[in-house]
DNA sequence: ACCTGAACACCGTTCAAGT
DNA sequence: ACCTGAACACCGTTCAAGT
């Protein structure tokens, strides 16, 4: 349809991220993708390795986006500032999400590793060793991408596709059985901002890593 | 193969749990799981409404296998306990996790909520209000099934799956760009247990909600 | 070097037909 | 009521053939 001049592999990532953005990660075929591109689906296999190449392709692309926080700024600011650029970033891309919880892209390029690597900086400079330094990037990621995973299934509001994830649950739950989640689903159009509630997710986390950590921000303390 | 007397949903729904347990959610076809109960594909449309219906069906089984907590136990007890029986009986079953966050499973029974009525009810005895105990579940959410899911793929060892998930990133990481990272993967593999990893965030996470929380879990405390 | 048509081995699901 | 064979409309991918 768009019959570009000549195809190569950036632009192939381009349109693949541009049509999961658009119409969710099940419209993304060879077929469909390659129909977007103006050629036949084999074409692609010219420029991407398979299917899986082409989802770490997407992956690596929202990585490389993220925003670097100031390497000035204390390290509990840098963690929350990096990790909330990341989800920033792949909250604009929920498929993209998704292909990282569901296994079906896993890139290790270095621009994929590099919002890791800053986290991990700011985790040794608070004086973690590498085991509790592993716990807390787990902990961080899993709260990043379970969060946009789960927010356009789950038990809160998508922040743009279009479909309401809550409806399911207010005609199915009962209030009688299901006193405290009827309460929870009744209340919750009127103040929901995913942003927001990641924001504040991340908050309880940093408290307690703040609490945990042998170095604070601001200069040293004692032991 | 089984050829069992007669098929019910039941039936079906425990050789599809085994299945996925056994060699993951794509080795879930109808074809196949038919096969493994002696029967063809379309005899499954008699007892399951489609394969979603089917998934659906996988996830209900797992979170009503989830033991409750001792409702005499102080909420931040409470909510851990939740919360690791969450985490462990879907440890189990990574494969049912994947699909939970990867939106193909989204079960609204009774029985499917508990768990997230049982957390619930401890953050309102904690004194949250409807805002603040939805920003913690989802959180608590998101790092369950976020960790699950991560840790077939990531930056962690999986608790039971055949692939090394770290393998790749061994290979990948080089040292001059990528410091942290490889201190990390060069160190993972011997203090590595998912479930103390796990349990650590969660604790991380249940400080924060204990410092933020209007009610201590020990009786009262002034505002 | 890049693109294509035909084909292969799969999917989930429908439908009419059997018992 | 439950099961089945054939078929439909898809998948990702291979391969030989074109330019």
């Amino acid at each position: 349809m768009t019959r570009r001049e000549t195809l190569n592999r950036a632009k192939v990532a381009a349109a693949a991220l541009a049509l999961v953005d658009a119409e969710g990660i099940e419209a993304l075929t060879m077929r469909r993708l390659a129909g977007e591109l103006g050629v036949e689906a084999m074409s692609l296999y010219n420029h991407v390795k398979n299917k899986t190449d082409l989802l770490d392709t997407l992956a690596e692309q929202v990585f490389a986006s993220v925003e670097r926080a100031d390497p000035g700024l204390p390290w509990a600011d840098r963690l929350r500032i990096t990790v909330g650029n990341l989800y920033r970033e792949f909250s604009r891309h929920p498929a993209v999400s998704k292909t990282l919880v569901g296994d079906q892209a896993n890139p290790t390029s270095e621009a994929a590793l590099r919002p890791a690597e800053d986290i991990l900086e700011a985790l040794f400079q608070a004086g973690f060793d590498e085991k509790a330094a592993r716990q807390a990037l787990i902990a961080v990621h899993a709260l990043v991408f379970g969060t946009l995973a789960l927010s356009t299934s789950g038990y809160t509001t998508p922040p743009r596709p279009a479909v309401h994830g809550l409806d399911v649950f207010r005609r199915a739950v009962d209030p009688a059985r299901l006193p405290h989640f009827a309460r929870l689903v009744a209340t919750t159009d009127a103040d929901s901002d995913p942003t927001e509630d990641f924001d504040h997710a991340l908050n309880l986390l940093i408290t307690g890593l703040v609490a945990a950590a042998p170095n604070t921000g601001h200069g040293t303390r004692g032991l």
